[in-house]
DNA sequence: ATGGCATCTAACAGATGA
């Protein structure tokens, strides 16, 4: 079973780029981030006409989830709510969150606030969120035997997974308290980082700035991951970095991270 | 230290992204 995350920066936009990944590799669920549309605006034909379903919680503009699946899901939920509770809807505005549940396998898409920049209102709503996500993680290990967690997570794990680590200690994504988010959210749950199980050089990338011609130079960072909770990671059988939709004219900035289990 | 590039909008400049 192939599971990809793409964050596409706008499902309108990149549909072709889609269209086209998606008929080369031909994964059975594909995860997008930053759709930037709501869900009746979805452009659905030509992705169902590929064999895939559709499953959305989208916003006008910003931010938005879909998860695109050639099997069908069950229990599809958008947000935190409706794993975590009431207490959390307000964190629901903001559509981030989407899981499903694919036979014994619950799959979680996330995008992740940016937090534009260190110590900014932003932030702080990003270090809360996370919060919750380690809550919302939480209750989903109890409630199934396989997890997977993937998506667009803003944060780079560690120096490797930055084209230049120097001085970024304040930088946004790079910054000791989202790090150490992460670390507690996630990885202190005992979910396993699916690259780092097949690779640990650095100078790997799934994210380059539209500006001063970063992705020719490699100045990029990792900041879409795939997380296995820990007994699934031991299914995992490859995860790899597609570069290829960031050669292509007009491209998202982000590009495709597929993990085969 | 800044800006650089892309996307969106009751757009045409400003917010947001990372």
């Amino acid at each position: 079973m192939k599971i990809a995350t793409w964050n596409v920066n706008s499902i309108r936009t990149r549909l072709d780029h889609v269209l086209q990944w998606l008929d080369a590799n031909p994964v059975d669920v594909l995860c997008l981030q930053e759709t930037k549309v709501i869900d009746a605006d979805f452009p659905r034909s030509a992705i169902e006409a590929l064999g895939y379903q559709i499953y959305t919680s989208g916003q006008k503009s910003y931010n938005g989830v879909a998860l695109l699946s050639r099997i069908t899901l069950e229990t599809v939920n958008a947000g935190f709510a409706p794993v975590v509770g009431e207490s959390v809807v307000a964190f629901d505005a903001q559509k981030r969150v989407i899981s499903g549940i694919c036979q014994d396998l619950c799959i979680v898409n996330l995008y992740v606030p940016n937090g534009s920049e260190v110590g900014s209102e932003k932030y702080q709503y990003k270090l809360e969120w996370l919060a919750i996500l380690q809550n919302y993680l939480k209750t989903l290990l109890s409630q199934h035997p396989h997890v997977l967690v993937c998506g667009d997570f803003n944060i780079a794990p560690d120096d490797r997974d930055i084209h230049n680590p120097a001085g970024r200690e304040m930088h946004i994504m790079a910054s000791a308290a989202e790090r150490q988010a992460l670390q507690q959210s996630i990885l202190n749950l005992g979910f396993v980082d699916a690259f780092r199980q097949f690779n640990s050089e650095g100078g790997q990338f799934t994210w380059w700035d539209y500006r001063a011609a970063a992705f020719p130079r490699n100045m990029g960072w990792r900041i879409d991951h795939h997380y296995l909770s820990p007994n699934l990671s031991p299914q995992a059988k490859s995860c790899v970095i597609d570069k290829t939709p960031r050669t292509w004219d007009k491209p998202s900035d982000h590009t495709p991270v597929i993990v085969e289990l």
